[in-house]
DNA sequence: TTGATTTTTGCAAACGTTTGCGGTAAATTT
DNA sequence: AAATTTACCGCAAACGTTTGCAAAAATCAA
């Protein structure tokens, strides 16, 4: 069936294509008869304007983009439901791509977003992307980037993150006031800044504040290794009183190990993790965390979007704020 | 800085504009050395081709419209990843919108899909999505859409989902296999067809081939009622050697329970459920479950809309089968 | 009535591609 | 040497909009 298009009804109508196209978007410069004529039979002719030919005229797309490491985590999931009710709010729909971590996907992805013309991307980088180029060629583009989550060092791009050591601090505090003496402190990749820095905010604080305690440190990359770290530790002679897991990933490693062993929670050991909050309610008792709201910096990250295409560029970090969770676990 | 067209490296290599069109698609009308500067000067030049214009010109757009009751949602995840792994390989992008199990939602959704002039949308029903006829619009403009999860009941869609009999059928047999003697079996939304398809299958077959197994039959709406259905029937005088929860929230709950009442699993109660696999498995034990994969539902939705784009229309409901998955609850 | 405004409409170009068709020059055949 | 084929390439229209500008129609002032 043929899609109706301005030529259409210009034709039945017996006007020319420009009054028609004026007519439909209440241009003053046309009568309100002929409006009327207009948008009745475009309403019952159910004309539906071609975003292709409005995008080829117009330059712009109403689109943004978004690249997140996996859609399947909690975390992204939240932040992209976040965004994408502020796009449909302001008439934008979403594209999003996943990277799967991988750098090249990574790249095929902003090829295809630049090939979209996207009027925007929110980016969250590949864990062990270096090479920022791509993301100068969308700038070149006047394509607006907004990074999010895993961010560049560089101050030039525009981002908003986590307050990652403050998530590490505020953790830190409750594991002092519960009063621990043995902490074991799991952290994920050491090669990835987040755990460097939540790691780095976490020691010195509790060196700091509370030097007697006693901290072991460790990195896993996967939820058994956290498992099996746990496990290793925990059956020394030296048992721990609380443990720290940056990650929900760590978390459910360590979760596992402690139904494994019916050790009690919290009698026998605290549990701490920082989380955006769905694993953490899974257990019984459930874990107090430090919440991490991917959907609050959904919002952020919009926010800045659209300072970002209307008024030019804004360079600046902005962090979520994150805030504690009790549960029944410390 | 201005984008790179046919038309500049066009002028700059004296060409036609046809010419350099066709050089970059490798026409074999074209020598192999204005190829070869052709695909230089385009690569110098970073020429990406505008896939507005194109789609223009050729009216297809290469993006596939996806609609789901939520992102955040371990099934529907791992189904976007499989149709956007073959997406990719396949040249087409995703538009991912979320319909929140709204029906204005879902009708505005579709409404972007038809501007954006997708080439094909995969469709999952808010849960009480009755009126079809936006659907129908679709197929008027020859969009095909292939159903998915939540399907219309009517036969005259193009429909993947998976096999809920099935499914429920492996479990009660596993759970006969046992030699389960009282059987507490959670179900979800009695409102909907899901719930009914695998509470039937699932009681007929009991009743078939385990009459003499005592099985308790109860619905629920959320992980909360869950928990709480356990705990009331758990606590009575009667206890239950196996519970069979329907899907993931609902083993949540029951989970939670267990953990409270620090119930012994499998000892003194098996546990079962359909579900992906994420959730059974943060658990120790691990929880047996029946495999419902999202991943394999999308790859078969993808066969599909192929199938529908390229040869004209096939009507068939098709279901990907069901597994068990051992896990060390049973 | 006539000229000057104001209101309403239409013309035509442009956005960046694709593609059928026609054209020229070189290569091949007779 | 003429005729035919082959290899390359360009012209121009079309896709559906938007929009500056000109033109026509209606209204007004004198």
């Amino acid at each position: 069936m043929m899609n109706t298009t301005l030529k259409l009804l210009a034709q039945q109508l017996q006007l020319s294509i420009s009054t028609v196209s004026r007519a439909l978007k209440d241009h003053p410069d046309i009568s309100t008869a002929t409006k009327e004529k207009v948008h009745a039979l475009a309403n019952s002719l159910d004309y539906e304007p071609n975003a292709y030919a409005i995008q080829l005229r117009t330059q712009s797309s109403k689109i943004f983009g978004v690249i997140v490491p996996a859609i399947a985590n909690l975390f992204y999931d939240s932040f992209i439901a976040a965004i994408e009710e502020e796009s449909r709010k302001n008439g934008y729909a979403l594209m999003i791509l996943q990277s799967s971590n991988n750098t090249e996907n990574e790249l095929n992805n902003l090829k295809i977003f630049r090939q979209t013309r996207v009027s925007g991307v929110f980016a969250c980088l590949s864990a062990h992307t270096q090479n920022l180029e791509v993301y100068e060629k969308m700038s070149d583009r006047d394509i607006p980037v907004v990074f999010f989550d895993i961010v560049p060092k560089d101050n030039k791009y525009t981002k908003v993150r986590m307050a990652d050591e403050r998530c590490a601090i505020i953790a830190a505090e409750k594991i002092i006031e519960r009063g621990a003496k043995h902490v074991l402190a799991i952290f994920g990749d050491p090669a990835l800044s987040i755990s460097q820095k939540r790691k780095q905010a976490f020691q010195q604080f509790m060196e700091k504040y509370a030097p007697k305690t006693h901290c072991t440190y460790v990195n896993t990359h996967s939820s058994a290794e956290a498992e099996t770290a746990f496990d290793k530790h925990f059956s020394k002679t030296q048992k721990f009183d609380t443990v720290f897991a940056m990650t929900d990933e760590i978390l459910i490693g360590v979760m596992k190990s402690i139904q494994a062993h019916n050790i009690k929670v919290p009698k026998e050991i605290g549990v701490i993790s920082i989380s955006n909050g769905f694993i953490p309610n899974l257990y019984h008792p459930t874990i107090s965390y430090v919440e991490t709201s991917g959907f609050e910096l959904g919002k952020l990250a919009f926010v800045q979007m659209l300072a970002n295409i209307k008024g030019g560029k804004t360079l600046t970090e902005l962090t979520v704020d994150a805030r504690f969770v009790e549960g029944k676990s410390m």
